[in-house]
DNA sequence: ACCTGAACACCGTTCAAGT
DNA sequence: ACCTGAACACCGTTCAAGT
């Protein structure tokens, strides 16, 4: 049974193969993908450099977003680029916990950090605003993505003793939307406290005349 | 060279062998601290169940805070947690990838959810409103945690080329407060929209005379 | 009860050797 | 260039056997 000259490998493979595996499993391993393309584990050092370079690929397929939607006023701007970043993460709560622990180095994830960072200097931000509003949109979408990735126990009813968590989550029909909604209204009190920082940015600009 | 009569190894003594490790080196091996300990490795599955066990009871030595400060207003017994939960994050930034990848099983951990729900519900927050603000300080308190914890390279200062970002952390002058900055924003934040929360909650319990 | 030493079934990674 | 097969240095976990 000759191996056909056409390459069977390839990096998105590799990552795409991985990332299944990690949706439906939780986890993935080198062996595992090697015997999932059929091949054994050696050629695919051929074209990754290891583990934690396959992590970065995936973390690559699933920040490829479709465009960075411009000419909207910042507060939609930054809205949609939180959103999209989160939704990236729902789509694959496996791989939450895998990809927290990694330094990002992906190249594309990077650079959309920077128009996020363009997006609130362009609107007039200060310095200092940029980089404190980065940190908490980046606060944001990371703590909620670990809600969805390894929600905690606490939302799950346990009918051992009544709690004032236990009665809230009983009584407040959210159900699945819980996560989805408490990222909304969070995201929404950060936009806020956006607009807070860019008005006082802008009036002690006009302090100095 | 006999063995002490008394007992060697405890949980507690594994745990903190353990997490002193974790601080040092960003992770820990169970070889290792048996190694530390100066016993082999299987004596150490006489005390804990497993990895697992012995990242649950790490947990549990971080958040070991000291008390329910209790009759304090609300929003200031809100702050307390969300900055003594945070802090004890702090204080082993290494510990909270492997952490974070684990679900909560520590009680104590869980009491502490469960207190915190129980200040909202008491201040009047309807069901609904209790699932969302924890929901929300949750992702506070994870999202804070891991940009402590495995700050983004965005951070660092790379001259490669200019950039929206770069330049702002270079301009805020922030530093290592950056971090610790956006938390407290991050947190006032929030607690205004919980206030808006209760307000309308209150508001609707009076439709109804 | 608490320990030793050895074993088991795995990992991720590397390397000589084949085509 | 791309693959095989085997090896290496590790893991976490278990178990018979000692005191």
């Amino acid at each position: 049974m000759p191996r056909p000259s056409q390459p069977i490998l390839s990096r998105d493979l590799i990552f795409r193969t991985a990332l299944a595996k990690l949706d439906r499993t939780g986890g993935f391993t080198i062996p595992e993908i090697a015997h999932k393309l059929g091949v054994s584990v050696s050629p695919l050092y051929h074209h990754v450099k290891g583990r934690a370079d396959i992590l970065e690929g995936i973390r690559g397929l699933m920040a490829d977003w479709d465009a960075t939607t411009t000419d909207l006023p910042w507060q939609e701007a930054v809205a949609a680029w939180a959103r999209n970043y989160r939704d990236s993460f729902a789509k694959h709560p496996a791989a939450i916990p895998a990809l927290v622990a990694q330094t990002i180095t992906e190249q594309s994830v990077l650079n959309q950090y920077e128009s996020l960072a363009a997006i609130l200097s362009d609107a007039g931000f200060s310095s200092r605003s940029v980089v404190l509003s980065v940190s908490m949109i980046d606060a944001l979408c990371l703590g909620s993505a670990l809600d969805l990735g390894a929600p905690s126990t606490i939302w799950q009813r346990s009918d051992e003793h009544r709690s004032a968590l236990q009665n809230a989550v009983d009584n407040a029909t959210l159900g699945d939307d819980r996560a989805e909604q408490a990222f909304q209204l969070h995201l929404s009190l950060i936009i806020a406290g956006l607009t807070d920082l860019l008005s006082s940015d802008l009036e002690s600009e006009t302090t100095v005349p």
